[in-house]
DNA sequence: AATCTTAGTTTCAAGTAGAAACTCGCATGT
DNA sequence: ACATGCGAGTTTCTACTTGAAACTAAGATT
């Protein structure tokens, strides 16, 4: 992979840690993601300290990850339902997740992601290019914009 | 997505989690990536406080995500180097920063992924299915180890 | 009316992050 | 050989964050 050593802190994987760098954000997202949806369930599920969980929801919503409702049937209660935005880290979760069942617990954890339609298993999360191609240690490169330019031009 | 109530805290999320589950981890990562495998680079690169970059990189040796090592030429520095086990968060990495350009920053970021055989960007990171097609919100279930083996069994 | 639930908030102790100064072995220039 | 500098940490001390437990306030239940 090639060197860019310049403009490193103007990529948004530090706008993305904000939110989600912390112990607790990818858990509670998971969470969500299997039908959780009261601050109470939340609580329970994840032992996680009330002040926090209340703390990380607001900023989900806040930050348009999660939208906050009350429920008419029982006014006291509340819903937290992902966003499309929200659930669009489904892919990073599911890519941490299968690199922990291979690198760190030693394989396949239950219950497993799989595909509705057929009931088999998902793929595994990858950088693939632009035609398909598992992408690999030595396939990838950094590019700036002229160069990007050039390719596409130069390819089609 | 169905819901599985049981289990949650038993898969591998968590122990990812443990690792890379704070501000500056995929930040270390992402300059590992790039090159970067000096303690002051990397020091001044993120401008992150030494102390915590110091225990942050003893603790990916210690996990086996980088390995530490002398070099001959000028026994003063040291190199930090990926392991296969700290290139395989690659997907992970590239999925998070994804999302924060398409959610966060709002898009092209530079400098970009591209593949190094033609230049030309790298697909997004997506959950794909057993057949390569690309999974939304209604299409995963969860799935216990009894259900898969049934569907395997009735597909192949 | 009394009690229970749900979703928080408050309080306070303990742990972690951050900035700055310090150490220590090695290299370099003179 | 000696002074100076550098690379990779460690120490120290302060400020912020986390976590556990108790508390609160609407709204539901009996």
């Amino acid at each position: 992979m090639g060197q860019v050593r310049e403009n490193l802190a103007e990529c948004s994987l530090p706008a993305a840690l904000e939110l989600m760098g912390d112990r607790w954000a990818f858990l509670i997202l998971r969470a969500a993601f299997n039908g959780l949806h009261h601050f109470e369930e939340l609580q329970q599920e994840l032992g996680i300290a009330r002040n926090i969980l209340a703390n990380r929801l607001a900023r989900f919503v806040d930050h348009g990850l999660m939208e906050r409702a009350s429920v008419p049937e029982d006014r006291r209660k509340i819903v937290y339902n992902l966003t499309e935005k929200g659930f669009a880290l489904l892919p990073t979760m599911v890519a941490l997740r299968q690199w922990g069942e291979r690198w760190e617990t030693g394989s396949p954890a239950f219950p497993i992601l799989v595909d509705v339609r057929d009931g088999r298993p998902i793929q595994q999360v990858a950088v693939l290019s632009h035609d398909g191609r598992p992408l690999g240690k030595g396939d990838l490169h950094w590019a700036l914009p002229g160069d990007v330019e050039d390719q596409a031009a130069r390819a089609g």
